[in-house]
DNA sequence: AAAAGCACTTTGAATTACAAAGTATAGGGG
DNA sequence: CCCCTATACTTTGTAATTCAAAGTGCTTTT
C-alpha cells in the first residue's frame, strides 16, 4: 500500500502548465497569441507559467518573425516530454488503483 | 481548436484530494488514519482536504466504532465518482491531443 | 493518575495564482 | 512624422491556496 501520489510532478498540479504542455506535445511549434487563446488565459498569467515551465527546462523559446513582426514559439524539450509522460503514467497508476 | 483544460474539475487540481479520490473509487471504506499513512501527510492537512471534498458531496463521513474505539471511514458518493471520472475524461482528452 | 491515540479545529505563515497595469519594440494608417 | 495598435512580456498588488504545528475533546491503555 505505497503512496499514489508520490509519483505525480509539482508542475503539473497547475492546469494552466498541464495545458501547455498538452498542446505543445501534439503541436510542434505554438505563438504564445495561440496558447493565450487557447487557454483563455491572460498573458499576464500565461506568461509566468511559460517562464516557470522554461526554468524547469520544459520548453524552449524561439523568438522569431513573420516577416518584420516578431513572433514568439514554444515549443516541448526532450526533458520536458519526458517529464510529461512520467506525470501521465503516475496519473494513471494512481487512477488504475492499488491496495 | 477548443479549450483543453475546461474539462478539468478545480478540485482536483490538488494532488492530497486527488489521491483521496483515487484511493476511495478502489476501495470501499478507509479510515482516516489508513488515509494518512498511504498519502503521507499531517492530520491537519488531511482533514482539511477531507472537509472539501465532504462539503463538495464527493465524499461522506461515517463515524463508527471498532469495538468501543472511535473509527472514522470515509467513502465516495456517486456524485463524487461522477465527478471524479470525469475528471479523468477530460485529462485523457487532453492528452490524446486535438489541433 | 498519567500518557497516548484518534479525529479533528484553529492559527499563522509561506507559497502560488491571478488580473491589471505598465513597458519595450515594431508596424501600419493618416 | 505622429498616433494607434499588436506582440510579448514584466511588475505590482491582492486574493486564494496550501501546509505544518499546536491545540482540543474524547477515550483507551498503563
Amino acid at each position: 500500500m505505497k503512496n499514489p501520489i508520490t509519483g505525480l510532478n509539482k508542475i503539473f498540479d497547475n492546469r494552466i502548465r498541464l495545458g501547455v504542455m498538452s498542446v505543445l506535445v501534439v503541436n510542434e511549434e505554438v505563438s504564445f497569441n495561440d496558447l493565450k487563446q487557447m487557454l483563455e488565459v491572460t498573458d499576464g498569467n500565461l506568461a509566468t507559467h511559460l517562464v516557470s515551465l522554461e526554468e524547469n527546462g520544459y520548453i524552449k523559446v524561439h523568438k522569431g518573425f513573420i516577416g518584420r513582426k516578431t513572433n514568439t514559439t514554444y515549443s516541448v524539450t526532450k526533458i520536458g516530454e519526458k517529464a510529461f509522460s512520467d506525470h501521465i503514467t503516475a496519473l494513471e497508476n494512481m487512477i488504475k488503483g492499488f491496495k
